[in-house]
DNA sequence: AGGAGTTTGTGAACGTGAGAACAAACTGAG
DNA sequence: CTCAGTTTGTTCTCACGTTCACAAACTCCT
């Protein structure tokens, strides 16, 4: 979950039924494994750069924050690309988790709201070093529209599905307020986008076979809230007793 | 788990061991639901804000984005605050989520690291409205030092002690270059700082008790990435069959 | 008051994920 | 070649999370 938990779409009952036969191997990586692969990938990154040729499961599972067994685990979901008595060849590794990922290529991105966010996701260097490119920035605040950032214009809402057809655009990054973002889901799968990373504070309705991953900060905080709470809590030796609930209804209405 | 996936600290093994007596109700909320109760906070303030008073598990459910199963289960680890036959009173159960939550305070919040996703996370409305006040901006760059964002000045990693514990700052956000997070965060909690909401892309290495969330943008493109081939794979009928590993190894050394 | 209709709260079944532990497979020394 | 040492890949077990399904509890109508 996580936190931003995976959002899969498509009814869990009604599935692709997937293939009942016997034996197949049936490549189905699981959900929790996939989300920790780019952690992998840039702990290699990181190595790599490190010029260090080889490492074994316990080092590399260190760099990423994961322990040894969970890390080898995932790894064999993918095959076996370790030596046993010497370790992992770094390289080699990393190409394999790379084009598990399917970052050997580049994506075309395109960014819906250049708001405080888009702008810092624009600029983000991150993503064009790991097989993303952003190809294109929307944005429906006219003042805005032709502005420039970095080699690139801001266009406006009109050419949403001109742009996502004729650059073969599936990922698109929604970072627009939350009132208008259901809106330019729509109009951004309508027009062929596949998967969507939504910064904004709204849950999205997609049909089946689009993908969303959700990014909401105050949530994270609001997570980290709990646990502070419970630790302050601790602290006081106040840990069972919970203060009797008051009831706004009482003071409210009736 | 989510991108942000939690990252709860402390050894597994050697825990508080949960008193093992009988009957105690053992206020211990599962980590999936808590991850969710901010959701259903904002679906809730959503409803409230339309005047509504009262809403079933399944209008909750599907203004949360989830079953409606779920959401009943999640519920009742805070409490029985529904009525049957009827629902769940929106205010009631808002209040309820906050206080669970731990929100109904307001948290003094420090961000380091004032960039482009630093600014914007500066001027998110988002954390205001939802019980968190950001107090303090930190950045190493001395050029940037001084400078006003809001009603607020800019600082330098000088201070970082000073504020912390004047300010009594629970909650830090790293927003800095992944070189500089592992410094920014060992300052931070040296200084009394206990939960930690990293956007830097790196492991941050914690004592025990205090908490980290990690949110990775380009983690979460790639994990869509990976669905997104495998679409396109799908629809290329070349589902099962996989081309044969290429390996470098050969090309290069050896 | 009684009965039909709703909706919650929860016990039980099921599926997924994590971790321990170990056999298999490699290296290198003698 | 053999043996000791190392490290992977995998099996097994347990814990956690999700979903189903239903009894309990409420409302409203007659």
């Amino acid at each position: 979950m996580t936190s931003a938990r995976s959002t899969r779409n498509g009814t869990p009952g009604e599935g692709v039924s997937r293939s009942a036969s016997a034996r197949a191997p049936e490549r189905g990586i699981p959900e929790a494994t996939i989300a920790r692969l780019p952690v992998y990938l840039r702990a290699l990154i990181t190595l790599s750069e490190r010029g260090i040729a080889t490492c074994s499961s316990e080092e590399l599972a260190t760099a990423a924050g994961v322990n040894s067994a969970k890390l080898r685990k995932d790894l064999s979901y993918l095959g076996s690309y370790g030596t046993r008595g010497v370790g992992y060849d770094v390289e080699y590794l990393r190409y394999q988790i790379a084009r598990e990922i399917g970052v050997t290529q580049d994506w075309p991105v395109v960014i819906v709201g250049i708001g405080n966010l888009g702008h810092a996701l624009a600029n983000y260097s991150g993503f064009s070093s790991r097989g993303f490119r952003i190809v294109a920035l929307l944005d429906s605040d006219p003042a805005r529209l032709g502005e420039k950032l970095g080699d690139m214009r801001i266009r406006g809402f009109d050419e949403i599905e001109t742009l996502v057809e004729e650059l073969d655009i599936a990922i698109g990054v929604i970072a627009t307020p939350a009132v208008s973002a259901q809106d330019v889901c729509d109009r951004l799968v309508a027009a062929g986008v596949t998967s969507i990373l939504n910064f904004a504070p709204t849950v999205l309705n997609v049909p089946a076979g689009v993908d969303v991953r959700k990014v909401d900060l105050s949530i994270e905080l609001q997570i980290l809230a709990y646990h502070e709470q419970r630790k302050a809590l601790a602290f006081d030796g106040a840990v069972d007793i919970v203060e009797p609930p008051v009831d706004p209804r009482v003071v409210e209405s009736a």
